[in-house]
DNA sequence: TTTGGTTGTTCAAACGTTTGAACAAAAGTA
DNA sequence: TACTTTTGTTCAAACGTTTGAACAACCAAA
């Protein structure tokens, strides 16, 4: 483990200073063809490697991003992540993750390790449990902030997301059109944006096909299939259960199906279900989930773009404008809700 | 966006010099109490956070340890990064990712961007293209390097490995035990240690139940569906077709089963598959895969806790040596392969 | 020959922290 | 009282870069 060369080492070989070194690797016009050919040659000869922390020091960047989500391994956010890191790597900086694993208080302490190891930027969804958004407004004063997928109501922070009202209106159409009519929805926490959404397009979609809004169809739980497993089964001891659902999770969705096999109900027949996220396993369970798409991996990258422009632009001393982008989601048919015979009776 | 206090800022409030502010801070024993109480009650006061690349450029520290992958998204991957976040963050560390997408180019460029932003210690697993393990054995020398899953063979290096050998017996054992016997291997490529043992493991268990090698049962591919469907078109147009498939990789066990529904055939009945890894989706699919688990999170975390030590350890003065780590890996048994009429006529 | 502009380099300070040495004051010991 | 030890702080240098200002040498123009 041999000490790494630096620029006075470089300097000394060559006979010249370092600012000259300097300079000489940073192209700067006034230092002569000659050296700076020398210069580089020095370098490759001494495995020369710049030092990040002290360029670092002294120009008030550290070349590093911070992406925070609930959890890396759900494959939503790790595809994000990749179309992020793809953006961010090109642009030069590098990538550091953190995981709030959903939980506010993790969450915060995740941000601050972020901010200590003085990241440029932050690209970060939310914590399921986070009602408190201060922390993110105050952060975003100090240091640009992209929010996406979970975000909140707030102008002056950027978010990506995906358009959760049309694709769950997209999601109730399909029902109707598949001939259900006492759709239930799954929900997540209507406080994050994208849940809160979901619902009001799932009741903005029900009041535009004449189906009344029952209080008894909506729940709201965490995304994942136990939830998904139990809200399914309370939702089919109803006097008059529902004939489909729609969940905001593809993780509620399949716990649906389980809990409606276990009570011998056949899907798409006996009950519809449409998911949300297109998650990678959704295709391929049996039966396929249908599923909002929300290009996970395009609004990872889409919240790096827009990191790595507001970063320019605050740079530049004028105020960058928060900016909301908008991903139109596409839904994927698939077998859980494409079924033969459609019932076309509306029973209100 | 006002700008950072500094101790400096601390000590002017105070009347005080920054080294005492600086030793106050970090608990030096020769600052009295009182100080102590005041810097940190101005600190809070000021919101200083300390600058991490002033620190490390001081301290040659930087915090922060690199973990590179094929591909983030992949949910092994994904879930080993998870374990080795939680792992590092715990020792103070933030973890920058990095993905090669299996090119070795690409790797290694990520890798020089991981030295340049100064980490101290590097986890990876390596892309299957790579055939030159050189630029790795020259890292090994200036940074604590730890390696798993995808390794090669070399006595410097740490590695954490799951017992593929054994892995891959368990797998053929299960086959034979299900009473199959023409039992073909879709292997990934021999170079990369883990699918090299696979292979191994694969011909000394058939060796062992007194099965023999055939040359053509055995393909190497790349680990995803679209190579495994092809290989396994091929495999069914054998004269004498396999009746049994131990896949690398449960991409590669997905892409065999689509080949052989589109063949007409019936998995397990006409075909029995085991994968490998145990990836999210393979509980899921229909039928569900037969997988070994490789325990990818403690991987993960063991990965990490491996490197923390060696990075102690090498702190210390005196040379770290290399350690190997291996877990043992469990055979997961699903519907692919479990058959109800068990066949035991060996067709030698 | 003076004046002015290039060109290529050096100088010196700065970024924010840490750390051993130095120092003064207070306290303890003989 | 004189000496040593302890306590609490300041001093100064260092980490490796960058950068505007300063400077010397040269060339060209008037």
């Amino acid at each position: 483990m041999k000490k790494k060369a630096t620029i006075v080492d470089i300097a000394n070989k060559l006979g010249i200073t370092p600012s000259a070194v300097s300079k000489a690797l940073s192209g700067h016009p006034r230092i002569s063809d000659e050296t700076k050919l020398a210069v580089i040659a020095a370098a490759k000869a001494l495995e020369y490697t710049p030092n990040h922390m002290a360029m670092g020091l002294r120009k008030g960047t550290s070349g590093l991003i911070g992406i925070l989500v609930p959890a890396i391994h759900y494959s939503f956010f790790a595809t994000a992540i990749k179309g992020a890191e793809e953006v961010l790597s090109q642009a030069g900086y590098n990538v550091i993750i953190a995981q709030s694993k959903d939980n506010a208080a993790l969450e915060r302490k995740q941000l601050e390790g972020l901010v200590r190891a003085q990241v440029e930027g932050i690209i970060a969804s939310m914590a399921i449990e986070t009602k408190d958004f201060s922390f993110y407004q105050e952060l975003s004063f100090d240091i640009p902030l992209v929010l996406f997928d979970r975000t909140f109501e707030d102008d002056n922070v950027s978010t990506v997301i995906v358009d959760d009202f049309a694709g769950a209106v997209k999601a109730v159409d399909h029902l109707v059109e598949m001939g259900y009519s006492r759709i239930a929805h799954l929900g997540g926490y209507a406080h994050i944006l994208p849940f809160g959404k979901r619902i009001e397009g799932y009741k903005s979609a029900l009041a535009k096909h004449g189906l009344p809004f029952r209080k008894e169809y909506l729940f709201q739980c965490a995304p994942n299939k136990d939830e998904g497993a139990q809200a399914t089964e309370r939702l089919l001891q109803l006097p008059e259960p529902p004939d489909a659902i729609f969940a905001a999770s593809d993780y509620l969705a399949f716990g649906a199906i389980k809990a409606a096999k276990k009570q011998g109900l056949h899907v798409p027949d006996d009950l519809g279900l449409v998911g949300f996220s297109n998650e990678e396993f959704s295709a391929q369970v049996s039966p396929s989930i249908t599923s909002v798409d929300q290009f996970s991996e395009a609004m990872g990258a889409s919240a790096a773009e827009l990191l790595v422009r507001q970063m320019r632009e605050g740079k530049g001393g004028k105020e960058f404008i928060a900016q909301k982008r908008i991903l139109s989601p596409k839904l994927i048919a698939r077998e859980s809700s494409l079924r033969k015979v459609k019932t076309t009776l509306h029973t209100p």
